[in-house]
DNA sequence: CCAATAATAT
DNA sequence: AATATTATTG
């Protein structure tokens, strides 16, 4: 029995979030808090081997993943109360990029069409708290292979994996109703995301919403500012990503934002970003792709990833 | 100067 | 393997 594939990279997990540990008070809301105190210690230097916390039961793990823990982890708070304490230097955690975020993100995209699928664009769209454009472009990064490893095969049976990392990715991505579209040059693809698996679609429909989006220093002033302010939001309200399954339900769903006085929200495509959230998605039955592997190591890894889905 | 992408590091 | 981070280019 070895669990070394997975347990490689959670196992850094307590090395790098600051879990929280049997010191840490019970308070479950504190956790924010704590962490805070924890993470600020030293950052200017290299980071040495810091005090590790003591970890509590963080129920962090996607072990459970269900309902809406759309966020990942941590605590890099806010003050949750009065502090708008700049928590300098403040590293957040991990994102964790859980399927309904990633629907969202799908979904974004989506609307917005490959022209302004911009990182930027992508994450405003979103209205998630806490979301940096570094945190989307990472992952359109891997969003974007995705698709063209979509592109590059899909023939043959519903397949969608060769290989089984890519099969864990593709788990991942298949949770979301793949609006094909967006084809690394040119566009296309897209039809039909829940009906049919097939791949090398053809009808794609790129509802252009605005017309150019030429960058130029002056019609972006807005932006800028938005830029701002996701640099401040280090000590504003972030804070909402560590949810361990069943307390912190500080839904980083911002239906609408809330305009800061002094700015206004820059939307000028895509009216105001309405799409259905589901909380639960169960949406895979199609592509289904060979769980069993075979291969070498799909023997029993069952813990993280795949939510609640009945599936079996 | 700002934004996005690509590559690299952790 | 998944993200964050850094560097480069537009």
């Amino acid at each position: 029995m070895r669990e070394e594939e997975e347990g490689s990279w959670f196992a850094r997990w307590e090395e790098e979030l600051p879990s929280p540990g049997a010191d840490a008070p019970s308070q479950t809301l504190i956790t924010p808090d704590l962490a805070l105190a924890f993470d600020i210690p030293t950052p200017s230097s290299s980071n040495h081997h810091q005090h590790q916390q003591h970890h509590h039961h963080n129920s962090n793990l996607q072990t459970d993943l269900d309902s809406s823990d759309l966020n990942g982890s941590g605590g890099a708070g806010a003050g949750a109360g009065g502090g708008d304490e700049p928590a300098r230097t403040l590293k957040r955690p991990r994102l964790v990029w859980t399927p309904q975020l990633h629907k969202r993100f799908v979904d974004a995209v989506a609307h917005l069409g490959i022209k302004n699928a911009v990182p930027k664009t992508i994450m405003q769209l979103m209205s998630v708290d806490g979301l940096t454009r570094e945190n989307v472009a990472s992952h359109l990064q891997k969003y974007r292979l995705y698709l063209k490893r979509m592109q590059g095969l899909g023939s043959s049976s519903s397949g969608a994996s060769c290989s089984p990392a890519d099969a864990a990715t593709d788990q991942l991505f298949a949770s979301a109703p793949i609006p094909h579209h967006f084809l690394r040059g040119g566009g296309g693809g897209g039809g039909g995301g829940g009906g049919g698996t097939g791949p090398a679609e053809a009808t794609f429909v790129p509802f252009v919403p605005v017309a150019a989006l030429q960058h130029h220093q002056q019609m972006v002033a807005a932006a800028q500012q938005q830029q701002q302010f996701y640099h401040h939001r280090q000590q504003q309200q972030i804070g909402h990503f560590g949810s361990p399954v069943g307390f912190d339900h500080g839904f980083l769903t911002r239906g609408q934002p809330q305009l800061q006085p002094g700015m206004h929200r820059m939307v000028p495509p895509v009216p105001a970003a309405s799409y259905v959230d589901d909380l639960e998605e169960g949406s895979r039955g199609g592509g289904g792709s060979g769980s069993g592997s075979g291969g070498g190591s799909g023997a029993g890894r069952r813990v993280l990833t795949l939510f609640p889905t009945g599936e079996d």
